[in-house]
DNA sequence: TCGAATACTTGACTTTCTCAAGGAAAAGAT
DNA sequence: ATCTTTTCCTTGAGAAAGTCAAGTATTCGA
C-alpha cells in the first residue's frame, strides 16, 4: 500500500533526525565543561540569538518545552557566570527578558563553532549542504 | 573569505537540525502520558529495535551518551511496566540485553507512528522527502 | 476603578543523572 | 591451572534539573 510505504519514509526519517541531534548533543557534552556549561544551560544559551529582539523569559519555556520556573534557574545560572542578564521588558513590566552579554556572545560562538566543525553534516559536499539546507528550511517554515 | 560562507552554512544547518528536533521531541512528549511513558524511558525505548540483535545496556547507555547506572534505572522502569526485558548475553555471562516484549514493541510503534505523523518533516512532499533521506543517510554513514 | 489575566519568582517535592564502590564473569599472563 | 586485570552491571549517596502550587507585581478590560 502506498500508505504503509510512505509510513516507513517518515519512520525513517524520523530515526535519522534523532540519530543525527544525538550525535551533535553528544558532540557538544564534550566542550562544555571546558566552557564551563551544563547541556540545560548551553539549550538555553542556543537560543539567545545576538540579531534578534530578546525573547521573554516565557517565550522561552515555551521553545524548551518546561516550565517558565526551570528558566528561572537557568537563566540565574547564566546570570551568575556574567554570560547573560534579565532585563525588564521596556513596554511591559512583568516581562523579562534575556540578553547575552558581550562574554555570553563569545562563548556562544565557540560553543557553536566547536559543534559544527564535526557536525556529521559536515561530511556532506557544499552542494549538498545547500539542499540540505533547503529542505530542512521549507520543513521548518510550514510550521 | 570561503571558510566564513561554509561556517556560516554549517551553522545554520546546525540551527535547524535543532530546531526540528526539538519539535519532534515536543510531539513525542504529548503522546507520552497517554502510554505511561516520561520522556527518558521513551527515549530508550526508541533504541529498542525489534529487527536488530538486542544490544548490550553498556552500549545502550553510550548511544543515549549517559552513565550505565542510569540505563540501569531505566531499563528496570521498562521492567516493571512490563515493556522490555533484561535477559543474559548468551556468550558473555557480565553482559545483559534488554529486549522489547510484544507489549513494548507495540508501544514502540505507536510512539513512533504518533510522531510521524505530526513532524514537520511530513510537510515536505514525497520526493523531498527522498532527496532529504539520501542525505542524511549519506552522513549518518559517514561516521 | 476594580476584577481578571499574564509573567515571573519562590519553595517543596519528584525524577533524572552522575560518581564512587563493589561483585561477578571473562580475558590474559605466568 | 592460578592469579591478576579488565569489563560489565548494580547499588547507594548525592547533585542537578524539572514539575507543581502558591504568591507578588503588572497590565488589560469592563
Amino acid at each position: 500500500m502506498l500508505g504503509t510505504m510512505s509510513d516507513e519514509l517518515a519512520a525513517s526519517l524520523l530515526s535519522q533526525m534523532m540519530s543525527i541531534s544525538g550525535q551533535i548533543s553528544g558532540r557538544m557534552r564534550e566542550g562544555l565543561d571546558r566552557l564551563g556549561l551544563t547541556e540545560p544551560t548551553a539549550n538555553l544559551l542556543w537560543l539567545l540569538r545576538p540579531d534578534v529582539d530578546p525573547l521573554p523569559l516565557r517565550k522561552l519555556a515555551a521553545l524548551l518545552h518546561c516550565d517558565p520556573s526551570n528558566i528561572t534557574l537557568l537563566s540565574a545560572q547564566l546570570e551568575q557566570r556574567g554570560l547573560a542578564e534579565r532585563r525588564p521588558h521596556p513596554r511591559d513590566g512583568r516581562v523579562r527578558t534575556l540578553v547575552l552579554t558581550p562574554a555570553g556572545q563569545d562563548v556562544r560562538q565557540r560553543l557553536i563553532d566547536a559543534v559544527a566543525r564535526h557536525s556529521p553534516l559536515a561530511g556532506l559536499t557544499l552542494d549538498e549542504q545547500h539542499q540540505l539546507d533547503r529542505l530542512l528550511t521549507k520543513a521548518i517554515d510550514a510550521l
